[in-house]
RNA sequence: CGGGGCGUGGCGCAGUCCGGUAGCGCACCUGCUUUGGGAGCAGGGGGUCGUAGGUUCAAAUCCUAUCGCCCCGACCA
């Protein structure tokens, strides 16, 4: 409890005071002149800070705001509150339809991992042991020395336990098991699950200490088909992710640097947010026989011959809402696609204790008229706040379709409605504009996903030269560009920019190409943003 | 780990320099009036000032220690 208390008063008071300070000092004297200087900072009462003002503070006050999540009492810790949680599952089902239409099966494997499995994959440990939480023992006692409970050094474990920050370990091991005949094969499981990475540096959805996601992992006989399973894979996320969360993204390779650890391929899907970085919203490893080899998982072949199996890994996270956030939201709040909206249309009826009971009933028969609909919708009928409280509320919440419903309307027989990916209110009338619904719903669905794509593509630009190229990573972008392929020109480039090789798309062609920093031949056409 | 900052009702803060027994806004509760873009008025409840120790007649305020958190830098879905 008071972790969370200090989390907030620290963090506004330097903002705060920043910005009293600046109009107050000497503002009074300068009310005299003709014209007013414009305050630096407009101070808030309601809503969030504006993008344009600082859009990290804007992401945070969204989050929270819309009570998709909270801190949790844990440094980098988070709380997922019923609405974000809501998201959560549309995605969970979205991914579990087209799972199980791949051929996956659900399981789940344990949170506790001992810690020699982990060792295993050399680079496996390298990419994790920095941030892995280890459990050490298994008891408290009361301090004999004073008050309160402390750790029983009694009780230390013979082997450490790590917590997962990935099953790939877990897995193999259970794998080694159960494989011994190209018959067993494929396997091809996925677990939904939470892990823990201890992160430095943490934000809402975007990285915490703990997260929850879904991760794959196939085993295959060949390597043809691990390779087909890996692209397999990338391509429902793209799918998922277009169609559902409708945000356009980028399907492609990782270079060396971005690969994740024991990988020997990883593709990603990228997608530009709102202040035009990066976010890697899913990947799909190929991890060839290395997690076989460590854990020694081997089959007999149709002719007998005894061969390592083949490995992908795949996931997406729930930092995926934190792409939706920020790809979709704006000053207003969240802007949520209407294919995961917990609530697709809200209600809200309009009255005076004299005209209550009718505008209530007609409020009662559209929603039911809209529910009819398949249209997943909610009456907000509290009379403790005021219609404008709730069309902000909404709003803030992105609920993509708003009827404001009152006597007048009703007089009239029509409906005020208004969509939350546009403004303006327009008018319809109240028979049909329950059936209307469905594909409003849809075209607000396309909107989105139109309007990020055109947010992209204004924003992505192939430079004409490593000035233009710096020009772009500092003003925020996707370069579009050639690379020598080589290691150090990209962590040169890094250095200088910050900005990182996203991806090598699919559809790259580097013929003629050269590289934008050393002016070589290019290896490999690529997107270069600055990311999360 | 290095640098900077902060812990005072649920939240945001003032009070700390110049010790005198805690205040403001929001939120909350009650009532009345309201309700088409974040309602108004009146009344009310709630904190011992991160923790521990010290100085003092007296500590949110001074001293010491300690814990925690935030921001910036080195890692990452």
């Amino acid at each position: 409890m008071t972790g969370l208390t200090t989390v907030w008063r620290a963090s506004q008071r330097g903002r705060d005071t920043a910005r009293r300070q600046k109009p107050v000092s000497g503002g009074r004297a300068l009310c005299f002149r003709r014209k007013l200087p414009a305050p630096k900072f407009q101070p808030m009462s309601k809503g969030v800070t504006p993008r344009s003002q600082d859009y990290a503070r804007w992401y945070t006050d969204v989050v929270q705001k819309a009570e998709l999540a909270d801190y949790g009492p844990v440094k980098g810790t988070m709380v997922i509150r019923p609405y974000g949680y809501a998201i959560w599952e549309a995605l969970q089902a979205a991914f579990n339809r087209r799972f199980k239409a791949t051929g996956h099966q659900n399981a789940y494997f344990p949170l506790l991992i001992p810690k020699s499995y982990f060792s295993r994959e050399a680079a496996h440990v390298k990419g994790f042991a920095k941030e892995v939480a280890v459990v050490t023992h298994y008891r408290l006692i009361n301090d004999p020395d004073g008050d309160g409970l402390i750790v029983d050094p009694e009780a230390r474990l013979e082997e450490e336990l790590i917590i997962r920050p990935t099953s790939e370990t877990v897995v193999w091991s259970m794998y080694k098991q159960w494989i011994n005949s190209y018959r067993d094969l494929p396997i091809k499981i996925n677990q939904w699950a939470n892990i823990v990475r201890w992160e430095m540096r943490t934000r809402l959805f975007l990285r915490t200490s703990e997260f929850l996601w879904q991760e794959g992992h196939t085993a295959h006989a060949t390597a043809a088909e691990a390779d087909e399973e890996t692209r397999q894979m990338i391509e429902v996320y793209r799918e998922v992710v277009e169609e559902e969360m409708a945000l356009p993204v980028i399907v492609g390779r990782k270079t060396d640097s971005e690969r994740f650890p024991g990988a020997v391929e990883t593709w990603s899907i990228e997608a530009m947010m709102g202040d035009r970085r990066a976010l890697q919203s899913g990947t799909s490893h190929n991890l060839g026989q290395n997690f076989a080899k460590a854990f020694d998982v081997t089959f007999r072949t149709e002719d007998n011959r005894e061969e390592l199996v083949w490995a992908p890994s795949w996931g997406v996270s729930t930092r995926l809402i934190g792409a939706m956030v920020m790809a979709h939201g704006d000053d207003k709040g969240l802007r949520l696609p209407p294919r995961l909206a917990p609530i697709q249309v809200v209600v809200v009826p309009i009255f005076k204790d004299d005209t209550r009971s009718a505008v209530l009933s007609a409020a009662g028969k559209l929603v039911t008229d809209i529910a009819h609909q398949g249209v997943r919708v909610e009456l907000d009928d509290r009379d403790n706040v005021s219609p404008g409280f709730k069309f902000n509320h909404w709003e803030m919440k992105g609920v993509p379709v708003r009827i404001e419903l009152g006597p007048k309307d009703i007089a009239e027989g029509k409906a005020v409605l208004v969509r939350r990916d546009g403004d303006g209110k327009e008018d319809r009338a109240l028979q049909g504009v329950a059936a209307g619904l469905p594909a409003l719903l849809d075209d607000i669905q396309r909107s989105l996903f139109r309007q990020a794509e055109e947010f992209r593509a204004e924003h992505t630009h192939v430079p004409e030269n490593w000035e233009a190229f710096k020009a772009l990573m500092a003003a925020g972008g996707f370069a579009r560009c050639g690379w020598d392929g080589d290691p150090q020109t990209e962590a040169a480039i890094k250095a200088d920019t910050k900005a990182t090789i996203r991806c090598i798309p699919l559809d790259e062609d580097p013929t003629g190409l050269t590289c934008i920093r050393t002016g070589k031949p290019a290896r490999h056409e690529v997107i270069f943003a600055r990311a999360y």
